[in-house]
RNA sequence: GCCCCCAUCGUCUAGUGGCCUAGGACACCACCCUUUCAAGGUGGCGGCACGGGUUCGAAUCCCGUUGGGGGUGCCA
């Protein structure tokens, strides 16, 4: 009669969405979705200053961006932690009742002076025996027991503590609030949760937690600590020093597919020498006794890679689609009016294969959407110095003129340019793509020639022109 | 300091005693293709931290060293 597994996630409203709980919720939702179980979603709010309701719709949002979706028949919650306070100091009384834990009255001051006294760290269970109830400015400790703790985890195996090593840790506040170690547990026990997978910076809390569920009478859960993701330093990923808001990757065009695939892979590997897999591979094949041991570097530009990869790979109008958000509306650097949704439409497929990231868009069809192009200073001084470049321009000129106006008819002007000064076609066409476009780089130069018209190229190629002198 | 975890190319990984003169991906380099830039193709560079065992045989098992990381809060 095995019971239906209960995974959750459990992050803190403490600011935006931290790409490492983003990959540590997807390994609960994928063990969920295969064992058929639950992925419950609780908000740990227990009064820190640092909290702040607006940061639980952020974890709401980036979940669902995610594919976590809260409508999903194996999610459940979001549940709150502070709605729990009750249960929390009720447990708390129950173990002190029960003398698995007692008051105690010293401050930190005193702790400390007692520690820097005996010359060992911590606290040293002064009030153990002191028989205190509870008051004002003291705190409940749990009694550690003698002995050894042995957490049985699904990534590491079993890991041993030695319980003298174990401080008798706080339980609750002098203010009488319970503490993470013991709400969280309270929590995880009334919500049923039989699988506890979260990153191994909470190892070493295990082994406390794990006396905290036998001592309320409960067979502790399943645990997993997953390795943590670290930045360039080998540091543990952190949200002041490293850029891990997933709000902001989103917005910078990361596909959502790109990012889970991405951050799938670190750690863990689905089977085959290929990684860009799709998710279902990636959730039937998903195994926590397969992850690594071992930090994993957070790795932008790869992750970049993967994002090319999926834009690449996806149909032309659904790219389309994708990129409006950075087309239309405030993120736009065109005004609204200038912009032609059907000339994007056309050359969306050149722009295609050129984008690391969606937002990487506009930049480069801005030069269709205005009346004249920016011009780059720098791309200008290259394209102009040779002492060719103005006068073939000016024979291109001339012949735009006359041409037909269409992609092959121009390459076939300038072709011909070039040929009479005996230039490359790569060499001639610097001066009029920084005349046409501003840059120096961008797509294919005909296609949007064409579909600037002649009137638009002849006026840019004049004005590019008239700049040089 | 103490406790715990970890160790394959620069990075992410495959590898669970013989299939490994260690495979793939990102990055980098070269060449091909080419309308700049990409994309694509081909090739290249580059690694089992070190030292001892165990074994006919070790990247894989054991011990030690070294190195990294996490924790050590009346934060979560």
């Amino acid at each position: 009669m095995a019971q239906t597994p209960r995974y959750r996630f459990a992050p803190s409203p403490t600011g935006y969405f931290h790409v490492g709980g983003a990959r540590t919720a997807l390994y609960n939702w994928i063990l969920a979705l295969q064992s058929n179980g639950v992925f419950v979603l609780r908000i740990e709010d227990t009064d820190d200053s640092r909290n702040n309701p607006q940061w639980t719709q952020g974890i709401l949002d980036a979940l669902a961006w995610l594919g976590i979706d809260n409508k999903d028949s194996h999610f459940e919650g979001p549940f709150f932690q502070s709605a729990n306070a009750a249960l929390h100091v009720e447990a708390a009384e129950k173990l002190f009742a029960q003398g698995a834990a007692y008051y105690c009255d010293l401050s930190s001051e005193d702790i400390q002076k007692r520690a820097k006294e005996s010359g060992k760290q911590g606290y040293d269970g002064y009030s153990r025996d002191r028989g205190l109830g509870p008051g004002e400015g003291r705190v409940l400790r749990f009694r550690v027991p003698e002995g050894a703790t042995i957490v049985q985890d699904q990534v590491r195996g079993s890991v041993e503590f030695d319980n003298s090593t174990i401080e008798d840790f706080v339980l609750l506040r002098g203010n009488g609030s319970p503490v993470f170690l013991l709400a969280n547990v309270v929590d995880d026990v009334t919500q049923g949760i039989t699988h506890v997978v979260r990153a191994e910076e909470h190892l070493p809390n295990a082994p406390k937690q794990q006396m905290i569920w036998r001592a309320l009478g409960h067979e502790p859960p399943v645990w997993a600590h997953v390795p943590v993701l670290v930045n360039e330093q080998r540091k543990k990923l952190s949200k002041r020093r490293d850029k891990v808001a997933v709000e902001q990757y989103r917005e910078e065009g990361i596909l959502s597919v790109a990012m889970k695939n991405y951050l799938m892979t670190l750690g863990w590997a689905p089977i085959g020498d290929t990684e860009i897999v799709p998710f279902e591979k990636i959730t039937a094949e998903f195994d926590l006794s397969s992850v690594n041991h071992s930090p994993a570097f957070f790795d932008i530009v790869k992750l970049h890679s993967f994002n090319a990869d999926y834009i690449r790979a996806m149909p032309v109008d659904e790219f389309i689609r994708a990129c409006e958000p950075w087309l239309v509306g405030a993120k736009a650097p065109w005004q609204a009016q200038d912009y032609d949704a059907k000339v994007f439409a056309e050359i969306a497929p050149l722009v295609q294969t050129r984008v690391q990231l969606l937002q990487d868009v506009p930049s480069m069809v801005d030069f269709l959407f205005c009346d004249l192009p920016t011009i780059d200073d720098a791309a200008f001084t290259k394209a102009f110095a040779p002492e060719w470049a103005s006068a073939t321009l000016i024979e291109i000129r001339d012949a735009f003129k006359t041409c037909e106006f269409t992609p092959d008819a121009l390459k076939a002007v300038v072709e011909a340019v070039g040929e009479k000064h005996s230039l490359k076609l790569g060499k001639m066409q610097a001066p009029l793509r920084v005349a046409v476009t501003g840059r120096s780089v961008g797509p294919p130069l005909f296609e949007p020639i064409a579909m600037l018209g002649r009137d638009a190229t002849l006026k840019r190629i004049d004005v590019a022109l008239a700049k040089k002198v």
